[in-house]
DNA sequence: TAAAAATTGAGGGTTTTCCCCTATGCCATC
DNA sequence: GATGGCATAGGGGAAAACCCTCAATTTTTA
């Protein structure tokens, strides 16, 4: 019996090129390909599926949801993340909501053929890279607050307005106006913010406010 | 007599997949595979080529210089640039430097295989997507400055430099002290960072440079 | 090789941010 | 009913960012 395969890539040259490699070996067959992340569920509910191959940055429905909705409907699915870049963010995430794997898209054909077998034989798989990039993030998970670096306290709902309307470019006395407070009241926002997230300046502060998503 | 072509990406995963596809054609046969934009010149000099299939984003060496190269060494070699991105910015410079082709990643096989026949013609092909890039890159040559909204201009090196330490929460005199050059250079350049991606503010400039990804 | 772009830097100004300190209502929880 | 977190806000000052104009040199490109 073969492996069924599925594979969710917006890059169709990707997918397709990944598929002629699966074909090949022994024991797998691509049973089908998504292009987007709402075709994924349909695609499950009519086809049997083994293993999803799933790039994490789908348009409309990006990959972290969508495997957050397969597991949801299919708890025992089988899901190898696939992504073009290492970021601890998203294979944390991704990792939490049931992937069983996580690879590069600079894997070689033979290290993907071993992330499939293992990911079938129900074991985890991380690329070599990516091992690296979740022990850093485990590291900083335990040391806490050693020299508080990537831990995040949390932003209480007024800041994070105000941090908000600061990544939109507007200045205190703006953030003020808009706000109905005074720029006096804005600054100790600004303040409480910078020694939250151990900024040195706005620059700080915007990139750690996009990189662990403080907002939206 | 098989067309011979060469595929440059640092992505080994979607080298081998194009390989796969390419292998499967008749008259076509992959002769080579680069992953770094350093090795593509020694590997032409010692082996006959047809056409490369060039991925814009390379590592070490970007495809775009060496397009450059590769066609000052061999005028006559056709390039199918292909990249994941439908940037005008890369699109208009790899043609300028005298690329055959540009496709983007999501292209299909098919569209792939048409590609390379009209290249090995001599003649040119664009996916359709690209084809609208470029059109809209030419309106706002004639237009000037309408709106020019998700437009990215591009950064010079230097630039790149400063904003990249900007990022890092540096201020304008650690920035100059770092580089060796005097506050008010950075102060240049700090200013014609926020004309170029029209931002306000450091805020601003740090939110588009990470959302345009303009320091890698 | 000439033209264009990039890098460098200055003077002199305004605006904004950052950093102290302090302080007062308003909640909720304990 | 006290403690603590949150939102509010002031004074005052130092630092940093921003703006404008100009210009010399170097590098790159056409």
């Amino acid at each position: 019996m073969a492996t069924k395969i599925l594979i969710a890539d917006d890059h169709s040259m990707f997918a397709d090129g990944i598929e002629s490699i699966l074909n090949r070996q022994d024991g797998i067959k691509v049973v089908g390909k998504c292009y987007d992340g709402i075709s994924i569920l349909p695609f499950l509910k009519q086809n049997e599926v083994d293993i999803i191959l799933l790039d994490v940055n789908l348009p409309e429905k990006n990959g972290i949801e969508v495997c957050k909705e397969v597991i949801a409907a299919f708890p025992e699915m089988k899901i190898l993340a696939i992504s073009m870049f290492n970021q601890e963010s998203y294979v944390s995430e991704i990792l939490k909501f049931g992937a069983k794997g996580y690879i590069l898209k600079n894997t070689g054909q033979d290290e993907l053929m071993q992330a499939i077998q293992t990911i079938e034989g129900g074991n985890t798989f991380f690329s070599k890279d990516v091992t690296q990039t979740i022990m850093r993030g485990l590291m900083n998970d335990r040391k806490g607050g050693t020299k508080s670096e990537g831990f995040i306290p949390k932003i209480t709902r007024r800041e994070k307005e105000v941090l908000k309307l600061i990544v939109q470019e507007f200045t205190t006395q703006e953030i003020g106006d808009k706000l109905f407070i005074s720029l006096k009241t804005v600054e100790s926002h600004r303040s409480s913010l910078l020694a939250k997230v151990n900024a040195r300046n706005t620059a700080g502060l915007v990139r750690i406010a996009l990189e662990k998503k403080l907002i939206e």
